[in-house]
DNA sequence: GCCAACGTTGGC
DNA sequence: GCCAACGTTGGC
Protein backbone atom coordinates (compact mmCIF):
# COMPACT_ATOMS: atom_id res chain seq x y z
CA UNK A 1 0.00 0.00 0.00
CA UNK A 2 1.51 3.33 -0.97
CA UNK A 3 1.82 5.95 1.08
CA UNK A 4 1.02 10.06 0.06
CA UNK A 5 0.91 13.96 1.35
CA UNK A 6 -1.62 16.07 0.44
CA UNK A 7 -0.88 19.80 0.87
CA UNK A 8 -3.90 22.53 1.36
CA UNK A 9 -3.79 25.97 2.92
CA UNK A 10 -5.48 25.86 5.82
CA UNK A 11 -7.37 29.32 5.57
CA UNK A 12 -8.70 27.51 2.06
CA UNK A 13 -9.46 24.30 3.20
CA UNK A 14 -7.66 23.06 6.16
CA UNK A 15 -7.96 19.55 8.73
CA UNK A 16 -10.95 21.02 10.60
CA UNK A 17 -12.81 21.05 7.06
CA UNK A 18 -11.89 17.17 6.22
CA UNK A 19 -12.75 16.63 9.74
CA UNK A 20 -16.35 17.88 9.56
CA UNK A 21 -16.86 15.98 6.39
CA UNK A 22 -16.52 12.99 8.49
CA UNK A 23 -16.35 9.34 6.73
CA UNK A 24 -18.28 11.12 3.39
CA UNK A 25 -14.71 12.66 3.27
CA UNK A 26 -13.95 15.51 0.49
CA UNK A 27 -12.74 15.22 -3.55
CA UNK A 28 -9.23 16.55 -3.69
CA UNK A 29 -10.11 18.85 -6.32
CA UNK A 30 -8.43 22.10 -7.92
CA UNK A 31 -5.72 20.03 -8.82
CA UNK A 32 -4.00 21.84 -12.07
CA UNK A 33 -0.48 19.91 -12.01
CA UNK A 34 -0.38 16.87 -14.62
CA UNK A 35 2.40 15.40 -11.27
CA UNK A 36 0.05 15.68 -8.93
CA UNK A 37 -3.01 14.33 -11.01
CA UNK A 38 -0.62 11.43 -11.97
CA UNK A 39 -0.03 11.13 -8.19
CA UNK A 40 -3.81 10.72 -7.59
CA UNK A 41 -4.16 8.60 -10.24
CA UNK A 42 -2.15 5.96 -9.23
CA UNK A 43 -3.57 5.70 -5.48
CA UNK A 44 -6.09 2.76 -5.00
CA UNK A 45 -8.48 2.97 -2.03
CA UNK A 46 -7.18 2.04 1.49
CA UNK A 47 -4.00 4.16 1.21
CA UNK A 48 -3.23 6.83 3.39
CA UNK A 49 -1.46 10.14 2.98
CA UNK A 50 -0.20 12.77 5.81
CA UNK A 51 -2.00 16.00 5.29
CA UNK A 52 0.10 18.86 5.37
CA UNK A 53 -0.80 22.58 6.38
CA UNK A 54 1.09 24.95 3.68
CA UNK A 55 1.29 28.63 4.02
CA UNK A 56 0.01 28.92 7.18
CA UNK A 57 0.90 26.11 9.39
CA UNK A 58 3.45 24.48 8.05
CA UNK A 59 2.72 21.55 9.82
CA UNK A 60 1.46 17.34 8.87
CA UNK A 61 -1.46 17.73 11.50
CA UNK A 62 -3.36 14.42 10.33
CA UNK A 63 -3.64 10.97 8.51
CA UNK A 64 -6.08 10.76 5.75
CA UNK A 65 -7.31 7.71 3.84
CA UNK A 66 -8.33 7.48 0.24
CA UNK A 67 -12.05 6.76 -0.34
CA UNK A 68 -12.31 6.51 -4.19
CA UNK A 69 -9.99 6.39 -6.85
CA UNK A 70 -8.95 9.02 -9.48
CA UNK A 71 -12.47 10.21 -11.03
CA UNK A 72 -13.09 13.48 -12.88
CA UNK A 73 -12.77 16.50 -11.07
CA UNK A 74 -16.20 18.30 -11.33
CA UNK A 75 -14.79 22.09 -10.41
CA UNK A 76 -13.61 21.62 -13.91
CA UNK A 77 -15.41 21.02 -17.89
CA UNK A 78 -11.22 20.15 -18.61
CA UNK A 79 -11.11 16.33 -18.53
CA UNK A 80 -7.42 16.74 -17.83
CA UNK A 81 -8.35 16.98 -13.96
CA UNK A 82 -9.28 14.71 -12.03
CA UNK A 83 -9.32 13.79 -8.32
CA UNK A 84 -9.51 11.18 -5.72
CA UNK A 85 -11.66 11.42 -2.44
CA UNK A 86 -10.43 11.49 1.02
CA UNK A 87 -11.39 11.31 4.66
CA UNK A 88 -10.07 11.87 7.89
CA UNK A 89 -8.42 9.53 9.78
CA UNK A 90 -6.36 10.10 12.60
CA UNK A 91 -4.77 13.32 13.88
CA UNK A 92 -1.54 13.85 15.14
CA UNK A 93 -0.61 13.64 18.62
CA UNK A 94 2.01 16.66 18.07
CA UNK A 95 1.96 17.93 14.96
CA UNK A 96 5.39 17.32 12.94
CA UNK A 97 6.52 20.74 11.42
CA UNK A 98 8.75 21.62 8.64
CA UNK A 99 11.04 22.63 10.55
CA UNK A 100 11.87 19.59 12.10
CA UNK A 101 11.57 17.68 9.15
CA UNK A 102 14.36 20.16 7.62
CA UNK A 103 16.46 19.64 10.43
CA UNK A 104 16.20 15.78 10.38
CA UNK A 105 18.79 14.74 7.70
CA UNK A 106 17.23 11.24 7.07
CA UNK A 107 14.02 13.10 5.91
CA UNK A 108 15.97 15.51 3.86
CA UNK A 109 15.04 13.55 0.38
CA UNK A 110 11.58 14.32 1.11
CA UNK A 111 9.47 15.33 -1.52
CA UNK A 112 8.04 18.08 0.58
CA UNK A 113 11.80 19.49 1.17
CA UNK A 114 13.34 18.92 -2.39
CA UNK A 115 10.13 19.95 -4.48
CA UNK A 116 7.96 22.49 -2.30
CA UNK A 117 5.43 23.18 -5.29
CA UNK A 118 4.17 19.95 -5.70
CA UNK A 119 0.91 19.64 -3.92
CA UNK A 120 0.12 15.95 -3.86
CA UNK A 121 3.02 13.75 -3.45
CA UNK A 122 4.41 10.36 -2.73
CA UNK A 123 6.54 9.50 0.17
CA UNK A 124 8.30 6.42 1.33
CA UNK A 125 7.68 3.82 4.13
CA UNK A 126 10.32 4.80 5.71
CA UNK A 127 9.86 8.57 5.45
CA UNK A 128 6.34 7.65 6.88
CA UNK A 129 7.13 5.73 9.88
CA UNK A 130 9.29 8.33 11.22
CA UNK A 131 6.66 10.99 10.65
CA UNK A 132 4.53 8.88 12.68
CA UNK A 133 6.67 8.44 15.15
CA UNK A 134 7.50 12.13 15.16
CA UNK A 135 4.08 12.81 15.41
CA UNK A 136 3.01 10.00 17.66
CA UNK A 137 0.45 8.41 15.97
CA UNK A 138 0.01 4.59 14.79
CA UNK A 139 2.02 4.19 11.57
C1' DG B 1 4.12 40.69 1.62
C1' DC B 2 8.21 39.29 -0.91
C1' DC B 3 10.28 36.72 -4.20
C1' DA B 4 12.64 32.29 -5.80
C1' DA B 5 11.44 28.24 -7.98
C1' DC B 6 8.75 26.02 -10.94
C1' DG B 7 5.18 24.98 -14.55
C1' DT B 8 2.69 26.54 -18.53
C1' DT B 9 1.83 29.23 -22.58
C1' DG B 10 2.48 30.92 -27.01
C1' DG B 11 5.21 33.47 -30.65
C1' DC B 12 8.58 32.39 -33.70
C1' DG C 1 10.68 22.49 -30.76
C1' DC C 2 12.85 26.40 -28.41
C1' DC C 3 12.64 29.62 -24.97
C1' DA C 4 11.00 34.20 -23.12
C1' DA C 5 7.23 35.82 -20.70
C1' DC C 6 3.98 35.07 -17.54
C1' DG C 7 1.31 33.11 -13.57
C1' DT C 8 1.27 30.50 -9.34
C1' DT C 9 2.94 28.30 -5.28
C1' DG C 10 4.59 28.36 -0.81
C1' DG C 11 8.63 29.06 2.50
C1' DC C 12 10.38 32.76 4.66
Amino acid sequence: MAKWLFKSEPDVFGWSDLVARGDKGEQWDGVRNYQARNNMRAMTVGDLGFFYHSRTGLEIVGVVEVIAPAHPDSTTDDPRWECVDVRALRPFAKPVTMQAIKSDPRLSEMVLVKNSRLSVQPVTDEEWRMICEMGETAA
